[in-house]
DNA sequence: CGCCAGGTTGATTTCGCTCAAGCAATGTGG
DNA sequence: CCACATTGCTTGAGCGAAATCAACCTGGCG
């Protein structure tokens, strides 16, 4: 049969399980289609750069599989880990919005699979379609909070507390099991990305998980996180949530 | 004559000098007239909070005139000052976008002149005008870029640079005299309102501009600021931008 | 006047960073 | 299969920037 069979590379819009959760969910059959012929996908190795601070936006990019950090560096080489993105993640969408370059680079964490589609293409579909432009605006709305959050809570909370909080946001993301008033879960993170996305150094956040064990609080053992009482840990944060 | 002399008070929409650089430049004249009618002139002493961080989001206010700051606190009655708003600018877009409670509280930190209108209201023009929309998207996208260079600069320079570079922002924002190379302005805010824009105390404020004042970069007297060689003061500065 | 808020200064402490070394796990080439 | 680099994590010692606590000064302002 001269048919091709369906690339296993390329995933077809149409079938992605991502859109509906995502900006693109409002998308009607023709721009899908559009969407999907304008597409391309690439794959990157982890530790691979899907786009540098300071580069012109060329187009916006979905995750499609893996696990993407946003970075920024400074002059000194010092870096701070701005965000994560989980599949179904747009990449990059502020940069094209604004017409301005990219704020901080996208890094794949783990091996990741990404749609490009370039920034006409993009820009035509949001004159035409004024749905998309809201989903994109509410999307950023979200960001600014999360951003502004992020800010207070660096300027007013311990290492200690930010790195609970940051075990707290993980549980909910990543299903944790159970087991009565306790938790055990795999951490998707090294502790190098943790210690970078909670603003701190590796040898800190080594010292914080020391003393977070010595108070009984948790075990940590490798990737593997015990939590005994949830309640305990969580107890001392006071979020403004 | 009979015709009213222009409201002292009320000022109208289609007058408003700010409107042409705010979102609403791209409002046609009955949308004008619309947003005219149902807007509500209020004012606030400095000092009064416009809304409370936490509170829903009523609709849409537009400083008209004074200064605004936009402040987190938490639970010690700690507080970082995340933003300051100048006359045209939109204040509490952000959480009617995304339909949650406001995440900062805006603070009149001069006597305020606001224009409100509810948020029924622009949910219709939004709808109706696809335009406005990119307008506000615009807005975040540079909002947020904003937010995630703050947070970025809080984690990787010292207090003293960042003050350093709040003085620049100041400098562009607040005309200053020229003076050959060197410069001269009136600060716009209090030490203590510096420090939190800075996310420090006021304490850690005083020594630095002391230490500014010996290396003899600059001469603070209240207000009044004083720099022989703007060079020399924004020298050490490596700024992403 | 005395009061009070805003600002400065001093003394002390603390949190987190830096530098440096050791260790365990993983990988690589001979 | 072993010697070895490499990389990520932990631990220790010392340092430094900034927070905290506390006093004091200043300029309005009732």
């Amino acid at each position: 049969m001269p048919d091709r069979p369906c690339q296993a590379s390329s995933v077809s819009c149409f079938a992605c399980q991502n859109r509906q959760r995502a900006e693109w969910c409002v998308l009607d059959e023709e721009q899908l289609q559009q969407f999907d012929r304008a597409k391309t996908v690439r794959t990157y190795k982890a530790g691979a750069f899907i786009y540098h601070e300071g580069d012109e936006c060329q187009g916006i990019h979905c995750l499609e599989s893996g696990l993407v950090s946003f970075r920024k560096y400074d002059a000194d080489g010092h870096d701070t880990l701005v965000g994560m993105g989980n599949p179904g993640r747009t990449l990059g969408y502020r940069s094209l919005l604004e017409g301005s370059p990219h704020v901080t680079s996208a890094e794949a964490t783990t091996d990741c699979q990404v749609c490009f589609i370039d920034r006409v293409v993009i820009r035509e579909m949001l004159a035409q379609n004024p749905a998309l432009g809201y989903q994109f605006l509410r999307r950023a709305a979200k960001d600014l909070r999360r951003s502004t959050e992020r800010y207070h809570e660096g300027n007013t909370l311990s290492v200690r507390d930010r790195f609970v909080h940051l075990l707290l946001i993980l549980r909910n993301k990543y299903g944790a099991t159970a087991e009565g008033a306790g938790l055990s879960m795999t951490l998707p993170l090294s502790r190098q990305d943790m210690a970078a996305l909670v603003g701190t150094r590796p040898e800190t956040l080594a010292r914080t998980i020391h003393q977070i064990e010595d108070e009984g609080l948790a075990r940590f053992s490798g990737r593997k996180l015990t939590v005994p009482s949830v309640e305990a840990l969580f107890a001392d944060l006071e979020l403004t949530a």
